[in-house]
DNA sequence: TACAAATATACCGAAAACCATATATTAAAG
DNA sequence: CTTTAATATATGGTTTTCGGTATATTTGTA
């Protein structure tokens, strides 16, 4: 994967995708229902910013069921992930990420689909 | 200095902003008129670019009789510098950005007014 | 086959970013 | 005080991005 540095921080300048990447990082594997719900946006919001961060390779998503499963693509390169290390650790505790992770702690209806089929 | 996350990676998503970076970063203090010829942009393009970074508190400046010199600012909170750190290391040796400290290194009329009056 | 849930895409107008060019500002020198 | 070099800002137009809403697709189930 060859990943200009621009292209990455243009990702990385959106709060809904900066959120998505940082929650994602966090819990491994995330359906879009509960990464609507942890952010409050709307579905439709989420699923097309997921499909930006697809469509340059920062995820990976696999389907289960009804559900489709986003984390950080696995073939990410090093200085990516240290950069999103990084930045995860620099924005740990505030808001609105900390609030997202809250959010997704105590969803209701969280679907409990095999996670590692 | 509060730094936003996305307002850190709005500023590295340009190409002109991101080298100019890069080269302040190596080269410690630059005025507009290296910045220009190492990156072969025209001179209100950089310009303006710089003046963004300077907005942003990412880069600081000193005037010094007609030169302008720019630096990576001082303050600059620590996890930015390090994605300034992993970003540099990921692009060395790299278009454009190798192509930029060669230019640097072989301009011919480079002010050598003093760097720290 | 019909329906419902989860997700994806299409469409649209508003806002922002970008670049090239022209012009203004600042400071040194004569 | 005029000129020149370095830098900054303003202007206009094109392109991109963004968010909201409507709609389409996919999958499981009755």
């Amino acid at each position: 994967m060859n990943l200009k540095p621009t292209d990455l921080f243009a990702a990385l300048a959106n709060d809904t995708r900066l959120r998505c990447l940082v929650l994602l990082r966090e819990q491994g594997e995330l359906c879009v229902c509960e990464l609507t719900h942890a952010t409050g946006s709307a579905q439709p919001h989420v699923s097309r910013h997921l499909a930006q961060l697809r469509e340059l390779g920062l995820v990976a998503d696999r389907r289960a069921g009804l559900w489709v499963y986003y984390r950080v693509h696995p073939a990410l390169p090093d200085w990516a992930c240290r950069v999103l290390d990084e930045t995860a650790a620099a924005v740990h505790g505030q808001a609105p990420f900390s609030s997202d992770a809250a959010n997704l702690a105590s969803m209701p209806g969280r679907p409990s689909a095999p996670r590692c089929a």
